[in-house]
DNA sequence: TTGAAAATATTGAATATTCAACAATTGAAG
DNA sequence: CTTCAATTGTTGAATATTCAATATTTTCAA
């Protein structure tokens, strides 16, 4: 009798642990750049989400940015003392809070973003071209069916 | 002028933003599925990583199941308390620890795996059989050209 | 053989995240 | 209208993670 063909597999075979390991890889790589000017992948994340110039609400933003609600209430906290971000009560919904970039925050968001890029373009170096685009559309299309 | 094609792009082009966001999807449905024994994803990477049988330091260990090393050494606390792995000290070189997995880790072991298995073909259901392996491919020479 | 440097694991303090409870506002049914 | 449920964001306590420092053992050059 032959067993289920997954019950021992190393742990190598699990999507969720591919992912994870190259998601920390990549992410190491990025805090490594982004350190430069001392800031965390999460606050390149929201700057460059608000970088649009509109408000965003903050359950938008945590979702956009891939944050638990009081996790990016306490982060943006730290942004607003540093003058990056500030919030803005929504008219409409007096429950929301509207979250906009400052001029700070812009000049900031500019320089992380091209050290960003400078990554991208690295991986694109060293791991292909071809191979980069059809990753990311394999992500994308996982993430669409996951939902 | 053009500007840099890169320079304005949203952040979901990003490949470490695309990482993150499956990552975090594929994870959190993970955790779901396990949360049934009560146990988090990095306890199940301990115990099928230990399910080999074999003695594993914590710096091997470390790496392989993808958390720093006084992040372990605390999970290892835990898990030593439930009786889920023991440590016994290398003979060879006494600086390190070996782990080890007991009896009541591999019954629990077993139950994760199956829960884990769930979830992969899961995902093979709605994602597909072809897109994932290729998925896993990609992911597996990412990860190789980036060391 | 000795002594300095490297490797390994752990600890404690500082920091960050999460969970559950809360406050405020809106929506909607009666 | 009024009231009750749902939505939105924040807070404080509990938990987890990280950083820097430490202790122990091994390695290796002199």
């Amino acid at each position: 009798m032959a067993k289920s063909s997954k019950e021992n597999s190393p742990i190598t075979d699990h999507l969720a642990y591919l992912l994870a390991q190259a998601n920390r890889e990549i992410n190491r790589q990025l805090e490594l750049r982004l350190s430069k000017e001392g800031v965390p992948v999460e606050q390149w994340r929201i700057l460059k989400v608000l970088s649009d110039g509109n408000g965003h609400s903050m359950g938008e933003l945590a979702d956009a940015v891939l944050l638990n609600h009081p996790t990016l209430t306490k982060m943006i906290d730290r942004m607003v003392s540093d003058t990056l971000v500030y919030r803005v009560q929504d008219p409409n919904d007096r429950r929301k809070v509207l979250m906009f970039i400052s001029d700070r925050g812009k000049v900031l968001s500019k320089k992380l973003n091209s050290l960003a890029v400078d990554q991208e373009e690295h991986i694109l170096e060293s791991y292909g071209d071809k191979s980069t685009s059809e990753l990311k559309r394999l992500l994308e299309s996982l993430i669409d069916s996951s939902n």
